[in-house]
DNA sequence: TTGCTCCTCACGTCACGTGAGGTGGC
DNA sequence: TTGCTCCTCACGTCACGTGAGGTGGC
């Protein structure tokens, strides 16, 4: 901290330590003629003002919003109070966006994790019947001449298109006949969770209800074994099974490795009893 | 997409675009070997499988959260459903606090816009009493022995400490005395605005009431002139004035440039008249 | 003189993007 | 053969970080 001329004045490093940035961070300011010191001296020494940490702030504040330096230099050079006023308004609009993007990954991130979870707790050999809330899917049917991989990838388009940043669950439907039929791959649709209902686009659903659930802990190669088990288990207790079943994959590569330690959860909902007989 | 012994292959640029990423994604993570095809020909040729498309979404989906490359690499050689789950809870928390942020942020940016835009459509010529609600504050005294400067790396130090990233509205007080005997740079703290009460911290608040106001329009070198103004005024209108004024940099480095083009707010509230009269 | 700061320069980092220039399969 | 793809360099970008090596003020 210097005195001259009734002015203060600070070094780079003073200046740096004041503001809780790097030296380099000002060098590089300079450099790029974004920020510089006020003064030089012949041996070029930067000298900069306190009044100038007042316009640090603003290009601090600015690139806190995500703004690259250069378009904050664009800025700073137009500046006036309207365009101010437009900068402020956009960038608010920008931030709610940026959050409802997050708030939608972080459902997605404690559903993940409450399915993981129920699955590391669950008692796995037996197949049972569980109530099921609603969920919202994004849905894709696949088409009758496509491939599985092609219809896959249009539902990967969609979700993108969507705006659905991260596809955390994913899982596909496949109907009653054709797992009778031992068609396993035959799969009718593609589904993505959304993290809750979504105004801006057509939901789909997963209707809430009573599922008969199995979790089939031994990989995708032997996942014929498990629909078997499913069919002949509701063939015994005599339920009447929905139109398909959902193939959830609770366990992927986020947490093992191959396709031979997936854990697959095969449901399908149960058409509702005969109510008469409680009455 | 080519079938070779029951499995389809994809080229970089069809799984490329499959994936809805550019090939060079897929070059540089082959090259940091994050992600590689699952079979190269003698030339080079990269061949990825449709399978290998959910551990790409994996490494998309910690992308998204923020997670570097490098630490993706290393949590993808470690993954165990105990990890993914401690990840995910982990993520979560860290979005939220994002999120908190940017909503901190948010409010910060639409208080700077509301006040721009009051000024711009205010008539400015007058002072005048306007009631306000009460706000919260971080504020900072300055010590006795301390220069305003000092006093004001403070101010910015304890903002940093308390998470307050960007200080957008921040303003000092000036001593009723003080400004009577002149000493207009004998500030007796700094403040700055928090977007809402903080639980986090100890709050400072400047009290809801009727505030005596004006804009004082020629820049920060004649600020004497604007408390001679509103002295003037009070002393006329036999006002009975609280213990400090408030000066706020209504529009500063962020609209216009250099501290002669400056609007500063001098506030100060009234203390309340006897409520006898009106009984 | 000592120790601290200041400076420049050059190279590193991160996660790719952008051509240049050459090759290969249908 | 044509046109399209594939490949590998190498260099660019963004916003700095990290020393190396030399200088300067108290």
């Amino acid at each position: 901290m210097v005195q001259k001329q009734g002015k203060t004045y600070f070094t780079t490093g003073e200046f740096a330590e004041l503001l809780g940035v790097s030296k380099h961070t000002l060098f590089y300011y300079d450099q790029i003629g974004l920020f510089s010191p006020e003064a030089k001296t012949d041996k070029d020494y930067r000298f900069y003002t306190p009044q100038q940490g007042d316009l640090f702030f603003v290009i601090q504040t600015l690139k806190e919003l995500g703004m690259p330096l250069k378009e904050i230099k664009a800025y700073l050079c137009q500046r006036r109070p309207e365009r101010l006023l437009a900068l402020l308004e956009e960038q608010a609009q920008v931030l709610e966006r940026k959050m409802e993007q997050m708030n939608q990954m972080r459902s997605l991130l404690l559903h993940k994790a409450k399915m993981t979870r129920a699955l590391l707790q669950a008692d796995t050999k037996t197949i049972f019947v569980r109530h099921q809330e609603k969920e919202y899917l994004v849905k894709t049917a696949v088409g009758g001449r496509e491939s599985i991989l092609e219809g896959f990838a249009r539902h990967m388009q969609q979700c993108r298109q969507k705006g659905l940043l991260i596809p955390l669950a994913t899982g596909q439907t496949l109907p009653l006949e054709r797992a009778q039929q031992g068609a396993l791959e035959a799969y009718s649709s593609y589904y993505t969770l959304l993290p809750h209902h979504l105004r801006s686009l057509k939901n789909d659903v997963r209707p809430s209800g009573e599922y008969l659930v199995y979790y089939h802990m031994d990989g995708y190669s032997s996942i014929g074994a498990g629909y078997e088990k499913i069919l002949q288990y509701a063939n015994k207790e005599q339920l009447q099974l929905g139109d398909f079943f959902y193939e959830d994959v609770l366990l992927d590569e986020l947490s093992v490795e191959g396709y031979d330690n997936y854990v697959v959860q095969i449901s399908i909902r149960l058409k509702a009893p005969q109510k008469e007989a409680e009455a």
